[in-house]
DNA sequence: TGAAATGTTGGGGCG
DNA sequence: ACGCCCCAACATTTC
């Protein structure tokens, strides 16, 4: 549904929509680029996707609100050129079967989305559009490199991310110019604004959330290796969100950031590795990697998985990264992967458990990333760290919050008798480990 | 993007 | 001067 009749709207004129989804912004945005040097009439579509809409936990999940916001912004935008924002709500086949009905569309225009539930979305959608058609063009936008443009000699996709990384530079050297895709503003459709939906009308509830401002000034960059394991310090970027949604452009972080430092690139390839590696093996969204690893005996304790959510484990680090994620809905890369560490490690729970969580709480949620992220933690994944790697808690908060700075922030209580005991003691935790990941995997 | 256990080396104290 | 022990610091191996 629209919340308004389309019919009303628009005459019988021709137009070319583009469809953004996970690509909230109208710079630097190749679908909308192409579609708009090349075409005159352009609508510009954003689709509240029920199928994913249902499964949120909660009606105030904050990443529907920035969506909401984002749109708001989007419109008024558009209304600058004349135009303005159009957003269905429903299954994306019943929006365009509707589309379809009511408007005389020459032209789709959309960037790819490379998750499994997208590309069977995006297949029915171009199914659709061929039977009635109507010709379409996808872009890749959201990576550099398509998941099947890093490949190995014998053609394959990489496996192990050092190689990964190492072709994926080759071919930025090769291929690559970074191309700012601008668009032509007077190619969008003229019409009046459309009514504005409020955030009820989708069925959630507004939050009023600070979303973390991007961050990549020179200065910023250039101490970045040095700082960014240090969770008291204010390193982190935040890229990951606005990547998420498209708020900034892969082509534009890249060149930001290529001349300055290496160590940010690398994540930045990461990121691309794991889209690519979801993108050949579907089968990591509900199995490890490799089969054998899913011989492993979790304990699966209820209580424990609480514990753990809760920030509530008696080691600091652990319990103060959880309360950060509950809190703000992010956590510090460095606490992340010892949060991971001591779900699977310590108290043995099953990685899926926790990034379960990690995509109920995490704003920059993102399913390749937590997914292949999770099962490097839990040492099942591709180019996993192998099993006996075990971070031990209280050195890591030795080493990366040495003045407890992190910690105190998150855990008030620290240093009095309310702050539990450990729920587990280490080295009895750690042994455990091993002997069951060395029964299930040799 | 780890940590613990084990091995090696070298200096100082001391008989 | 010498051998022996102790221990810290560093290196290597193992989980």
């Amino acid at each position: 549904m629209f919340f308004f009749p389309l019919s009303q709207i628009f005459n019988q004129n021709q137009v070319t929509i583009c469809w953004l989804r996970r690509d909230l912004r109208l710079s630097d945005n190749m679908a909308l680029h192409h579609a708009t040097q090349r075409h005159d009439n352009v609508l510009v579509l954003f689709i509240f996707d029920t199928e994913i809409l249902d499964k949120l936990a909660t009606p105030s999940d904050e990443r529907v609100s920035f969506i909401f916001d984002q749109l708001d912004l989007l419109k008024i935008q558009l209304e600058k050129f004349g135009s303005s924002l159009l957003v269905g709500y429903g299954k994306p086949l019943d929006i365009w079967h509707e589309i379809d009905k009511y408007l005389n569309v020459k032209n789709v225009y959309f960037n790819s989305d490379f998750e499994p539930y997208a590309l069977e979305r995006d297949k029915s959608i171009t199914n659709f559009l061929s039977q009635k058609k109507i010709p379409f063009q996808t872009y890749t936008d959201h990576l550099i490199f398509h998941p099947s443009q890093v490949k190995s000699p014998e053609n394959k996709p990489y496996t192990v991310y050092t190689h990964f990384m190492k072709k994926w530079k080759s071919n930025f050297l090769k291929e690559k110019d970074i191309v700012d895709y601008q668009i032509n503003a007077h190619n969008f459709v003229k019409v009046n604004p459309f009514p504005n939906i409020s955030i009820s009308d989708i069925h959630f509830t507004h939050t009023q959330i600070q979303f973390p401002v991007l961050k990549i000034e020179t200065n910023y960059l250039q101490k970045y290796q040095e700082e960014r394991d240090f969770p008291a310090l204010n390193a982190t970027s935040f890229a990951g969100l606005h990547l998420r949604f498209g708020t900034i452009s892969i082509r534009r972080l890249i060149a930001a950031t290529i001349d300055i430092n290496e160590t940010y690139i690398n994540e930045l390839i990461w990121r691309e590795f794991f889209t690519t590696i979801l993108y050949h093996f579907p089968h990591v969204v509900t199995q490890s990697f490799r089969p054998k690893y899913d011989m492993i005996k979790w304990r699966n304790n209820e209580k424990e998985f609480e514990s753990w959510c809760n920030g509530a484990t008696g080691y600091p680090l652990v319990d103060a990264g959880m309360r950060e994620l509950n809190t703000t809905g992010h956590m510090h890369n460095r606490v992340r992967m010892v949060v991971a560490s001591f779900l699977c490690k310590h108290l043995l729970i099953d990685w899926r458990w926790g990034e379960a969580h990690f995509a109920q709480k995490l704003l920059d949620f993102e399913l390749a990333s937590n997914n292949g992220n999770w099962q490097w933690a839990a040492g099942t994944g591709c180019d996993a760290a192998p099993y006996f790697r075990i971070f031990n808690p209280q050195t890591q908060m030795e080493k990366f919050d040495k003045n407890g700075e992190y910690v105190k922030k998150w855990i008030p209580e620290l240093n009095t008798f309310d702050y539990p005991k450990p729920i587990v003691e280490h080295n009895f935790a750690r042994n455990r480990c091993l002997m069951v990941y060395k029964t299930a995997v040799g």
